[in-house]
This record gives C-alpha cells, sequence and structure tokens, in this order.
DNA sequence: GTTTTATTTTAACATATTCCAACAAATAAA
DNA sequence: TTTATTTGTTGGAATATGTTAAAATAAAAC
C-alpha cells in the first residue's frame, strides 16, 4: 500500500507534490484522473488521499464519497473552488480537510504530517482495560497478559482503533482475512467467540466487545 | 469533561460559537485566558479546544505546548495571524488545525463535527430529546439509553434527518426497505407502531411521531 | 516426520427480527 | 349516517442472524 494517492490533472503540480513527499519518506502514487484514482485505490488501497476537485473526468466530490464507501482513509481536497457550499459538502462527505489553491506546499505538508503522526504513529492502543502493543504484537486485559493469535490480534486491534463505530462483519472479515465470501463469515463468529472468552465477556451480558445486531460488532 | 473548551478573549465571539455547538447537541466551556484554560483543562478535561493565539496573558502557542504535554486530544487553533511561520509553527506544536480570523462559523463547526466523528466515533442526529448516533448505532430517548433493531434504526434516523418534513410512506419503505412493493406498506406500519411504543409515543396523541393523514409520517 | 498449535469448516442450536394476516379503529367521502 | 379507505394493533409464523462445540484441515514447531 502508499502512503499518499495523489489525484490531481497538473501535471507540474503534482510532480512538484511528489518530490516534496517523497523528500518526507512518502511513498506516492500520482493519477490524473477520478476513474483512475478509484481503480488504484481498490487496487492497492492509500494511507491518505489529495484530491482535487477540478478533474478531466468525473467531479472530485463523487470521487470523495466512493472513496469513503470503501474506507475511512483521509482525505484531503484541494480544489480552486471558494465557495461556501463545496466546503460544507467536502466536509459532509467525509473528507478530512480543504484546501484552496493555489496553497503552500509547506503548509499542506505540515498538514499532512500532522495526519499520519494522529492516525498511523499510534504504537499501543487501548479501550476498556484492554492494551495492545501493536509493535510487540502482545496484550494485556486489565492488567494480565493474555495470549492472543495472530487472527485474534488484527480482529481485536481493528476493533479497538474504530472503537465505538459498530463494525459491520464483511468488514471485519475483509480487513482481517482479505476476502469477502459470505459463507465465510462463520470463521469471524468463531474467532469473535474466542476473543470474548479470552476478554472475559458473556455474549449474553457483554461489557466490551458486543453485537450489534443486523450490523456486526462493536468494542466498547 | 466537556465536549469543547472555547479559549478567547472576545466575549463577543466566543458566546456565539458556544451558542452554534450547543446548537449542535456539544457541552461548551468557555475561558478567556490561557491560565484559565490549563487549570480547567487539568481539572475537567476536555475532548476538543478551540484556541485563540492573541490572549491576553500568555501567548496562545504557549497553551497549546502546555495541553499537548498532557493529552493529545485534537486543538483547532484560531487566530487573526497570517504568517506562514505561524501556521507551520502551530502544526509542530501538534495542533490539528490553523483557522484563521475572521473565519466562517459553519465551516468551523463543520470541521468540528468532522473531528468527533473521526475521533470519537461520534455522529450524532437529534430531534425532541430523541438522540442517534449514526457511527456507534445507538439510541437515546430523553437521556435513557434504548435498544433499537436495525430496520428501526434506520427508519428513525430518516425521519430525524428530515424532521419537521412530512414523509411519503412509499418514499420512507423505499429507502430503509430499498424494495418498492406497494403492497407491503402494511410493514411499514407495523414498525412506525413499534417505534412509537419505544418513543413513548400514543398515536392518538402523537408529539413526536406524527401521522401526515393520505401522505405519510413525519417527526417533530 | 511427528507433534503441537492455529485456523477453518461444518453443523446443530439459540435467538432476534421481520413479515404477514386478520382485525380494529379512525378518517374522509358519499 | 353509511360506506369506503386509510391507518393502527396484535400475535405468531417465517426468516434471518448469532452462538457454540467439535471435527477437519492447514501451518508451524520440534
Amino acid at each position: 500500500m502508499t502512503d499518499i494517492l495523489i489525484v490531481e490533472d497538473d501535471k507540474e503540480l503534482s510532480a512538484l507534490l511528489t518530490d516534496f513527499l517523497r523528500a518526507e519518506g512518502y511513498t506516492v502514487s500520482c493519477v490524473d484522473s477520478g476513474d483512475k484514482a478509484i481503480m488504484l485505490f481498490e487496487r492497492y488501497g492509500a494511507r491518505l488521499v489529495v484530491l482535487d476537485i477540478n478533474l478531466p473526468d468525473v467531479n472530485g466530490f463523487a470521487v470523495c464519497s466512493k472513496l469513503r464507501e470503501k474506507a475511512d482513509t483521509p482525505i484531503l481536497i484541494v480544489s480552486c473552488r471558494t465557495d461556501k457550499e463545496d466546503k460544507l459538502g467536502a466536509f459532509d462527505l467525509g473528507a478530512d480537510d480543504y484546501i484552496e489553491k493555489p496553497y503552500d506546499i509547506d503548509i499542506l505538508i505540515a498538514k499532512i504530517k500532522g495526519i499520519f503522526k494522529r492516525r498511523y504513529q499510534r504504537k499501543i492502543i487501548s479501550a476498556s482495560g484492554v492494551t495492545l502493543n501493536l509493535v510487540s504484537k502482545s496484550a494485556e486485559i486489565d492488567g494480565e497478559a493474555v495470549e492472543l493469535t495472530s487472527k485474534e490480534f488484527d480482529l481485536l486491534a481493528l476493533l479497538i482503533e474504530n472503537q465505538g463505530k459498530a463494525l459491520k462483519k464483511e468488514y471485519l472479515f475483509n480487513s482481517v482475512w482479505g476476502s469477502d465470501s459470505d459463507s465465510e463469515l462463520q470463521t469471524l463468529h468463531v474467532h469473535i467467540n474466542r476473543l470474548r472468552q479470552k476478554l472475559g465477556d458473556d455474549p449474553k451480558n457483554a461489557r466490551r466487545l458486543l453485537t450489534v445486531w443486523g450490523v456486526g460488532y462493536k468494542f466498547v
């Protein structure tokens, strides 16, 4: 997965931005149209998207909303449009920021660095007595070390990273296992079951790993 | 813990902002100096800080860096200074955004809502004592948690998002169930009925979920 | 190559939700 | 007032969804 996907039809600008970002140590992919952006994102994913609004094919807003359907990757919208409506629309679609062109490239980079730091530099995540060390892959529950298998760990990490959010079963399975055939959701159930045992959670009266009927699961 | 701590010495501006944010369902505290901000934050905490740079006592940047020592609460810096150096410095200190004065209050609120959604998994819609969190899929009625099934939740969310507007039954059914078999509107009645029970609404004298004869329903 | 451990599959079981159908009540039209 | 139409109510059947245990497979360790 590349760090940053730049969607920008101004070749000169995108080349400049790419150089600067690579100098900061990020891996960068560039596309000049919305369709390509979606394709590349579906295929390889990205940790952050810099999205121009005025694209040759589809509208940038449409791209934004399509990306949001797939993942909650941070999206920075870049545009020469200055209307308030455009900005509000962008935030409503789930964009993380709206930056007017022409922008100062140092500021944009500072913002990107900030997002990366807040979003991806976390080594330890925790919620309601459960602590996961993403580096050593070790887990503590209520202060006591607990052995988790790798699938269990990945699943629990995903749930804790999104604590409070009801996550669809398809999404959970997809993220942890990589594919999504309906029949395989049983596998997810089994792992949820194991996790609950290790968490000491009774499913009928779960306190941490809750089922959200008709949707999936959430960690609180 | 309050949701939002506003650090701003312009009383008029902070009062305005407070009103707007409270209308969005956030709890808000206001202070007019850096020392008070630190004190209040240490004592009660906050989920997000809106921080003015030009304060009567200490510099806003100093406040920002002190807050960062204590927690990684999101900080939105608001300032009339437009120098690049100030902005870069703010991001370097860990500020989440730098907003130039004068700002559009709707944009600021959109940004705050976005942060709450991403960070705290809180996307709230509410009307007359009923609050739905679209991210965690949880519901509160008059301050008490209530269990809703997924169809009930979707239906109520649709009604609340369009509060005050009478929605056609066909539209409601279509939106929630996806199909459009007109004959099955009976199903909608049943769900409306359940919702009214959970809302504590008597259909003969409904206070929230009203019947609009010949049309459908509306939430007020 | 065997043993151990982790993971997946299978299938039976348990539960919640949704749907349906019949009827009751309210409203509008005749 | 009567009639037709729309809306409200109810219980249980049908369906969808969730849980669990155990066996089968795959992967890793020895």
